[in-house]
DNA sequence: ATAGCTGCAAAACCTTTGCAATCAA
DNA sequence: TTGATTGCAAAGGTTTTGCAGCTAT
């Protein structure tokens, strides 16, 4: 990928990475690329290495499972376990949002709710926990789906 | 192994299994009696083999994997998947919860909320889905931990 | 009798790790 | 320079599957 020079994702990603404390090297500035310009919000390790692969990047898988945990370290990125299988990471902008997946089609949505959080934190604090992160995932039909 | 008759729980196991189309066999109502029985809400494949083990039950592990596969399916137990390395299963009593993770301890506990229960189905709704199900977990630091 | 169930071992998956070479600072 | 980072291959942990024998109905 002749990347070009003024490129706003390279000038973002070293200072995520700078402020994670992380050295900025190639395959963490490409992860950190494919996962911003990815249309997929929710990508599993394979489909981020998938994603450099076909654009000539030559990473690891093993780099690539090491670059997105410490991520999530640095909090630049979720970790989420919809069904087990394989873990999906979707990127953390700082709008903790929720999620909807539909049984029929495997869509996931999103949405977030201020009167849930809220109400979330009330009971949290109410059972002697205070509240760092909440997952909420809904499973439901759409109305068009399939 | 070496079950007697007029067991109580050998009873419900049975109308259960066959509500459920499933054959009335001796792994599976061992499967459901040691998760009634147990003390832990939540349990993992292993550890419903390990309490099987110990109760002298000759059950093979793959067999505790399909039995409790079989029984996710048929909706007895939920399969939940808080930190991703092993799935949890869960007797399913109807009542649709939630769950608070101690970060520090590791504990689980559980709660459920109508209003919470309400606004996401109103929000399900809104988006063009008919929930079926959610998962909530909250993850927090409770003040006695650790 | 027979379709379904089981145990065992092997395979399949996803993810992590050891190590020598390479790289950013 | 030098500790951090990487790729590869090998190992790890969890879950599934093939198959021959056993079992509930």
């Amino acid at each position: 990928m002749t990347q070009t020079d003024t490129n706003s994702f390279t000038d973002n990603g070293s200072a995520h990475l700078r402020a994670a404390g992380l050295k900025v090297t190639l395959p963490r500035l490409r992860v950190l690329d494919v996962m911003e310009q990815s249309d997929r919000r929710h990508m599993s390790a394979e489909d981020v290495y998938r994603k450099l692969i076909d654009s000539d990047a030559e990473v690891g898988l093993a780099t690539v499972y090491r670059v997105l945990t410490q991520f999530e370290s640095a909090g630049l990125v979720y970790r989420r376990h919809f069904d087990g299988g394989q873990a999906l990471f979707e990127l953390n902008d700082e709008e903790n949002h929720s999620h909807v997946v539909c049984l029929k089609s495997g869509h996931v949505e999103e949405f977030s709710d201020p009167i849930i959080e809220a109400r979330l934190r009330e009971i949290s604090e109410s059972l002697g926990y205070t509240m760092t992160e909440h997952t909420i995932v809904v499973h439901g039909i759409h109305k068009d789906a399939k």
